[in-house]
DNA sequence: TTTAAAAATTAGGTATACCTAAAATAGGAG
DNA sequence: CTCCTATTTTAGGTATACCTAATTTTTAAA
């Protein structure tokens, strides 16, 4: 294992490729890498029985492949939640730095800061912990830009982009804040929100990447409750 | 900076290349590389004025090539001191996850890992840690097989290598402790240490990888006391 | 001062992982 | 069903960092 196909496998389990067949033009993408260069990892990643590669079709996570993974995501997000907790991080900076922490993080390290860090169950930006054995259990979450004027929901987990991070925390929304939409400015213009008490404004960029629990069915988009 | 020439420039610098030239067999030895292979990437770390080479001479340490050394061997030392502390490592399983750990710790990271340790001096093994700005003061220590019968001290430092660490963890060596010696068998036969009022038992090798606080005038032999 | 061993360099080759450009394929629009 | 375009693959090439084998240089012994 080197750290470059650890990234791919990681960017497959990112991609959906644990359920269905991932295009090469997403990973390269998401990489930013050539997609003649993606075509021969994938090529030699399936050899090594770390992928299912279907040729000009895309490629899915093998069993093992997907173990592996798994424990890069787990490694990843134990790190952030040390970083914020014990070494004041931003938000931005600890997914940078846990980036590279999870690609030198074998088991016995994770299972030992998992431990001191009392076990959590979600990172600091809201995402699921993989427990040690690779269970992974994901709650039914809707964009907030999906909630109508009127509706209560609890902020759980948010995007990882830099840019992005830097903005909500400057905002002060947190994972857990109790929220309200009061209004929606039209043409994509800004949501103005109840946060925990407090009056704020977002942009709709920034609603399509806060997700919330779902109180909508995501089929009829009827109120499930 | 790739992780291959950090180790190398680690490896100088352990060597003492920031003091005199080290040959290139010295650096193919410890890094367990071919030594054309060491010509070849001293040549190309010389080009990029990480280290003064002089062909068939050897290699020492330029400003910059030392300032990243010691900043690489400061990232390794907190490292150990906090997976010892904070997640329960062995004395040998610490040097093994920090050996990889300090290739990826950003100055940002250093300066957070060393304030969340409270700014430790020295690491687990008794090495002095290196100040954010490249300062080491190193206290003057012999090796515990160079005292005499009789003669107290204090251990302060012991070698990392794996087999050394375990055996001297499992004898329940500590740095900081008291320790005399009762008894030196001879052919280099095993010593008989009073360690904090413990009788203990060392093999001559292990005596020669401690190192106590010096009280013999390293060149007449003379108590300096 | 010669000579032999040790150390270092050079030459030639491997594997990884990336690139660009050219050719092949697939799938949707008409 | 035929094109056209987006996607993918193949071909050929780069850089890094390692190797072994052959040659050169240094050093130290005789
Ligand atoms: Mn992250
Ligand atoms: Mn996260
Ligand atoms: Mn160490
Ligand atoms: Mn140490």
């Amino acid at each position: 294992m080197t750290p470059h196909k650890e990234d791919y496998l990681k960017a497959l389990y990112e991609l959906g490729g644990s359920e269905h067949l991932v295009s090469n033009k997403q990973i390269a993408d998401l990489l930013k890498i050539a997609p003649a260069s993606v075509s021969e990892m994938l090529g030699k990643m399936s050899r090594e029985g770390l992928i299912q590669y279907e040729p000009y079709k895309g490629s899915r996570l093998t069993q093992s492949g997907l173990q592996l993974a798994i424990s890069l995501v787990r490694g990843h997000q134990l790190w952030e939640v040390f970083l914020i907790r014990h070494l004041g991080y931003s938000w931005s900076e600890s997914h940078e730095d846990a980036e590279m922490l999870e690609h030198i993080t074998p088991p016995r390290l994770a299972a030992r800061l998992d431990r001191f860090l009392n076990y959590p169950a979600y990172c600091p930006h809201g995402n699921v912990i993989p427990k040690a054995d690779g269970q992974v259990e994901n709650a039914a979450l809707e964009p907030l830009k999906d909630l109508s004027v009127g509706e209560k929901s609890k902020i759980r987990r948010v995007d990882e982009e830099r840019e992005l991070l830097d903005y909500l925390e400057s905002l002060g929304i947190e994972i857990g804040s109790p929220v309200a939409v009061l209004a929606i400015a039209p043409y994509e213009g800004p949501l103005t929100l109840d946060l925990d008490g407090r009056n704020v404004q977002i942009s709709y960029k920034a609603a399509c990447q806060i997700y919330v629990d779902q109180i909508h069915d995501p089929d009829t988009n009827n109120t499930i409750f």
